[in-house]
DNA sequence: TTGTACGCGTTATCAT
DNA sequence: ATGATAACGCGTACAA
């Protein structure tokens, strides 16, 4: 068939030189079986919309021509591109794993593509991140808490893309929220210490400066601890690598007259590294000090002795974020009287994971 | 402003209702300052080409519009989008996380986005990731190893997208490969055991069944030991989940008359599966039976006694492969003068890391 | 440096 | 059930 230059000179009076990326495109497969556009059109949209004989030509052509259908131009037309759009504030790394993975699964399944993106919990990557996965028209955004610049913000007031948050809740927030209280998390963990019989508890924060949501953590923690009458005691490592954190942490809180006998760390890879260096220092966990984690990482149960941890709903934050963009998609393309059927959802719970570090 | 229907009437004489789908446009823009959309667009391929003055008055417009530049149109005017796909076997979980995590950062630090789709070891899933991918029409592709379906390879003939893959290495293969070699792998894991003094060792595959490549580190582990006139043996796990495909492997292999000395597994999550499985039924490592893994996951290093295992390049690969690709679309973009001084990669090299396990 | 005209490949709309 | 035509919003080619 025609291959430069195709489909120019016979019907144009004013043939200039098309641009024609080479690809082969609708046009090209209804040429070819002497039918038009629209038809082989509708056959990707939904093979029931045309003739059961018209199908298999199609279906012969397509496979014979090798054409691969351009949703670059199908979602401009469409102005809604099925794709949807993730920024995480760490992609690799245990903590997020298990919602992108469920997430992702879910998006692949209803046919749409994840277009994924890293934050490193700074609010600039993260803004860049949003203006350009909103340059692809996403069907949806999910992002990872309520923290975000004022440009972010701008942007998301602004954009007719439906977002939802991960990671966080908040009831009345305006982007519904899929996750679980970290004030919470926080008063869980210094609520297991002090029945445990723990009195000199300190938290250790991230080292990533931008994760606030630990930092909600740690106020959930002294709340409770002042509650019970308890000065908390706070540790910031200087250290970037978590596992060398946690170790700078545990010597530095161990130190002095007045040592903690059990820490909170922000999450389980401060934690680990605290535990290995208390194993390797022969400083008994937790008979002189106690530590506990956050996420429940998956090394956390194979640690000698086991870290004391609590879960987040990982998995499940991801699933539920997918149900509830597609539910709202189904409700919007079934017309609006299903569109308030789609619920706001409720506060996930985390689960306190007791093991042999506390 | 227009904002509905708008710039319609005035110059169109058939005015049809457009379709417009309300998100604000170069023209928008454009029309505010009184300008032709083209000098906007110019400002954001390159603010350079456009007036000091003028810049300054695009830049301000643009903020106060909220314009958010269309992706999607531009790719279709264009060809080319600035999406790079990605297909890996397993988004999250150790394995990979370093991979994609260093060329995600590539990607994003040249102004790209990543695209990303999960395979399962499953070539029905990455043919269809491979074909939505390039309906993108990424700026390149990049897989995972050389094992596809025969229509993924079709696709991969056809396109003038660019592809690489990644975790192997083959010097002649047609995509170019950023990797390294399997079967090197298993060759290594059998000389190591060998030299330690082991002899009835056994190799235990993947629960995954497409993993391929575990099968060629396989084939290179049965190489040596046959060359060594040892017979190596084999367990293929029925258990799905890795941790306990691993604790089957271990006991299967000890049981019996002529129990193994050691096993090599296809990867770390199976032996440190099998590593606290022996801890627990206070099976003696390496006393009873040697163990040793590959991938050297983070917590491999983490566990009593310490996992030997082979330490795959994994961050290097995401980088190595996205230099290939920018350097790539560099030379294209400076014209084919330079095509030329793009040159295909050289084999990696894993590292054996050798802890108490062995 | 700035502008005009038009195509990129698909889908929405209207017509048969 | 199928077709004709015009958008979708931007970048390329060419002109001034």
């Amino acid at each position: 068939m025609r291959n430069t230059a195709k489909h120019a000179a016979e019907e144009e009076p004013h043939t200039r030189l098309r641009r024609n990326s080479g690809r082969v495109t609708l046009r090209d497969v209804a040429d070819h079986l002497g039918i038009s556009q629209i038809s082989v059109s509708r056959y990707f949209q939904d093979p029931e919309r045309v003739s059961g004989s018209l199908r298999e030509r199609i279906a012969q052509a397509v496979a014979q021509l090798g054409y691969v259908p351009n949703l670059v131009a199908g979602g401009l037309a469409s102005a809604h591109s099925r794709v949807i759009g993730m920024v995480i504030p760490n992609i690799s790394g245990p903590i997020f794993a298990a919602t992108i993975q469920s997430f992702s699964d879910a998006v692949t399944a209803h046919g749409y593509q994840l277009l994924l993106a890293s934050s490193y919990f700074s609010g600039e990557q993260e803004e860049n991140a949003v203006r350009g996965l909103l340059g692809w028209s996403p069907a949806a955004l999910v992002l990872t808490s309520h923290f975000h610049t004022q440009a972010t913000e701008a942007m998301l007031a602004r954009t007719s893309v439906p977002v939802i948050e991960t990671w966080d809740y908040q009831a009345r927030r305006k982007p519904w929220q899929v996750g679980f209280s970290h004030p919470e998390v926080g008063r869980m963990a210094a609520r297991h210490l002090l029945e445990r019989g723990y009195r000199r508890i300190a938290f250790v924060q991230n080292s990533a400066a931008g994760d606030f949501s630990a930092l909600e953590r740690r106020d959930g923690f002294a709340e409770v601890m002042r509650e019970h009458g308890r000065e908390p005691r706070f540790h910031v490592p200087q250290e970037a690598q978590p596992a060398h954190a946690g170790r700078e942490a545990l010597f530095a809180l161990l130190d002095g007259p007045d040592p903690a006998d059990a820490i909170v760390f922000a999450n389980d890879n401060l934690a680990s590294g605290a535990l290995l260096a208390a194993q390797r220092a022969g400083i008994a966990v937790p008979q002189r000090v106690a530590l506990m984690g956050f996420g429940d990482f998956p090394f956390s149960e194979m640690l000698t002795p086991g870290l004391t941890t609590i879960r987040p709903p990982a998995r499940q934050m991801g699933v539920l974020a997918a149900e509830l963009i597609f539910a709202r998609l189904d409700a919007v393309q079934a017309g609006k009287e299903r569109a308030g059927a789609v619920r706001r959802p409720k506060a996930l719970a985390c689960e306190l994971i007791v093991r042999e570090s506390t």
